[in-house]
Parts: C-alpha cells; structure tokens; sequence
DNA sequence: GCTTGTTTAAAACAGGTGTTTGAAAATATA
DNA sequence: TATATTTTCAAACACCTGTTTTAAACAAGC
C-alpha cells in the first residue's frame, strides 16, 4: 500500500529501465518483465515499488519530465527584449532537442511525442501539465510574429505548421531511410533542421502577417 | 495453404471489420477476435480464409491500397501544364482527405499515417509500393517550384516540411480537443486546413527560392 | 439418393501478459 | 544479540493473445 523508500538502489533501476524501454517500444508494447530483466530486477519489485505497471508508468513520467525540462528548456536562451524571430528559432532547437537527443533525458522527449501520436490514459495529465504551458508558449511567439492575438484560430493553426514539422523530422527516420539510404536526418543534424524548420516557417509567418 | 473463394461472404465480411479495426487500433492492438466479433464470424475463419493474422493484414493492405488512391488520387484534377503552386495545393488537398475522410476507403490513409509513426513488418512493402512513388510525385512539384534538382537535399527537406503539416494536423485530435474544447480540426475543416498549409508552405518555399 | 469438395463452428492449445503469493534474505531497531 | 521491519525472490495465478484441431453443416456433381 505505501511504497517505502524513494532511493532504493532497485526502485531507481527499474526507473531507468523503464524509461528507456517505453520510450522505445510504448506504453502497451514494453513489457514488465523486460524492463525488469533490464533492470536486474525481480518482476514482483515492479508491485513493491509502484504498485503496478500504470505506477510506474506514472511515476516514470513525473520524474523525468522534470529533469527533461531543465535540461531543454523551452525558452532556452530567450531573453525577454529579444526578437520574436530569435525566439522562434530558439524554441524549435529546444523541441527538437529534447526529442531528437541521445542519452539520458532524452527519452521523455520521445515518450511524450509517442502520447502525441497515439495517447494512452496518462495523456491528459500530460496535457495540463507540460503540454498546455509549452504550446502556450509557442503561441505566444507566434502571436507576436503575426500581430495578431494569440486566441486566434490562425495563430493556433500556424504553432501546429511548426510543430508538425519538429515531430514529423524526429519520427520520419524510418521513411528516410528506406527512400534515401545514406540520407540522413537524424540526431546530428539537429542544427541544420533546426535552421531549416525556422526558415520555412519564419517566411510562412511574414507572409500571413504582411496579407 | 490454398486459399479458395476470393468472393466468400465471411471472407469480405473480415476485410471489412479488420480495415477498420486495424486503422483505428493498429496492427499489434487489433486482435482477430475483435475483428470476427464485427465481421459476425468465427475465429478460426479467419486461418481459413486468409493463413494467419499478417496475411488477414497484408490481403487489407493489397485490397483497399488499390481502392484508396483510386479514390483520393494523389495527382487529383492535375494538369500537366498546371503551375506548380495549384499542383502542390492538389496534392495537399488529395493528402489531407486520404487520411481525414470519414466512410470507406479513409481507413487506408489512416493505416499508412499509423505505420509512418511506428512501422511493422509490412512497411517495406508498403514503401516501395505506395509511399515511394508518392513521395517522388511531391518532390517533383517541390523542385519545379524553388527551380532546384528533385534529387537535391533541400528539396527533401522542404517535401518533409509539408508531409509534416499534413500529418499533424491529422493525429493532433487529442491535443486540440483538449487545449481548445469546442475548436475542431476534424474532416469537415478540410478545405481550410488546406488553404492554410498551401499558403504557409507556398511562401517557405517561394522565399527559399528567391534566396 | 450418395459423394465429393468447400465452408463454418465450438473447443482446446501453446505462449505471453500483468499481477499476486508466501516464504526467504537483508536490513534496521531494540 | 534478539526482534521487528523492509526488501527480494521463485513460483504460481488468472487472463488474453494468435493458432489449431476436430467435427459438423453446406453446396455441387453424378
């Protein structure tokens, strides 16, 4: 019922593993007992520890967003006087950092943009607590870029063109690489999607501003 | 091993019930007793008619492929001598309603949106069988509007730019109906989502162009 | 009629899933 | 040291998955 301490060297393996393990294969395909064989665990620590595997889905998700956040964070270098432009460019390479990155953090980034895509029960927790103020955010630059108040349907219309392009780049992998082998636009061309994705979209933006 | 009627009333009953299943659940969630359930038929029809789950899959995919893009034709309404800014807004549209339409044959568009974000077995095949010469028809629109090579990288990223919109604003359901509860970007915003990706991508390109 | 080939049906099978049990081991507490 | 508490472990449980079996129903041809 009460799941003791909150440093057990088992309870932050198995969260490491878990991490890993959903953020590659999903919350419905990782499986128990691989995240525990993983973790150099028995499969009965995952009840101990979490309850059950909604547990340590949910707890998995509450640390690292944390962690993910602090290390990307989505005004990453934004100073309040700076230009909208600026601070578009240095919102995307944040997003796609945060996705697209290897190591440790980096998985929550995936994990959320799996949610996106096909969401399960903890997506509306995820939705007030990280996706609301960081789209928000988004909209709020936009919104400056184009005049115009960021209640607006076209203001809204115009975050999810850049969003869309940071998670189609993030999960394209497996399209590329079949049609263009050798191509690549993975993790080490952050940069260069990142001027891209804002070059495109900083035009898109000037031209519905100026209409 | 031989499998008869290709015009068995069970068997067509399947298809059915399983296209829609497959789309709405994907492939490793779907389960042949839900589909058999829908369909009105017994399990093991399921081993007679078409050999095992991934041939009931693939015998989906072979049949409404064929039925999807006759009906959402990618090169819809097309002239040749069309300029190239109304060919890609036609390409946009054929895009959008292939995945967002509601009724029949839509279930394809949204079973290929789903294996561009985690692909299975049969991703291969639908690469080189549909999503190749697709892709190759976009980049060709996209090289004749900024004037550059279509085997050009730029060019790439730019097709990539536009994929990304359209799919986005397909599987950003959950997202908007909860950011926004009453905003709608469902089937029947079609012609808007349209226009606006058109413009939005229309101008990132143009400008590129003009570089 | 009977016989052959084809299609359906109920039940069982083998394997994988999350979860629970109950007793050991380890650790802390007195 | 002795006792109580916390943590691990192997095994089993109940359920769901795709698949197979075996027999029955159906249809067509003679």
């Amino acid at each position: 019922m009460n799941y003791k301490k909150e440093n057990s060297k088992t309870r932050t393996a198995i969260m490491e593993a878990a991490g890993k393990v959903f953020a590659e294969e999903g919350y419905p395909k990782a499986t128990v007992r691989d995240i525990c064989r993983q973790a150099g665990a028995n499969i009965a620590a995952i009840n101990y520890h979490f309850g059950d595997k909604k547990g340590l889905y949910l707890a998995v998700l509450k640390h690292y967003q944390g962690e993910s956040f602090e290390t990307y964070p989505p005004d990453l270098g934004i100073k309040e006087n700076e230009k909208p432009d600026e601070k578009l460019r240095k919102y995307i390479r944040s997003f796609l950092t945060r996705i697209m990155d290897e190591g440790h953090p980096a998985w929550f980034g995936r994990l959320l943009a799996r949610e996106f895509t096909d969401p399960t029960w903890a997506f509306d927790i995820l939705v007030e607590e990280t996706i609301r103020p960081h789209f928000n955010m988004l909209t709020d630059i936009v919104s400056a870029i184009l005049g115009k108040s960021s209640k607006d349907r076209i203001v809204r219309m115009n975050a999810m063109s850049v969003i869309g392009q940071c998670l189609y780049f993030h999960h394209s992998h497996p399209v590329i690489s079949r049609l263009y082998p050798g191509e690549n636009f993975g993790p080490q061309q952050i940069e260069e999607i990142t001027n891209h994705i804002t070059r495109f979209s900083l035009r898109g933006l000037l031209k519905e501003k100026a209409k």
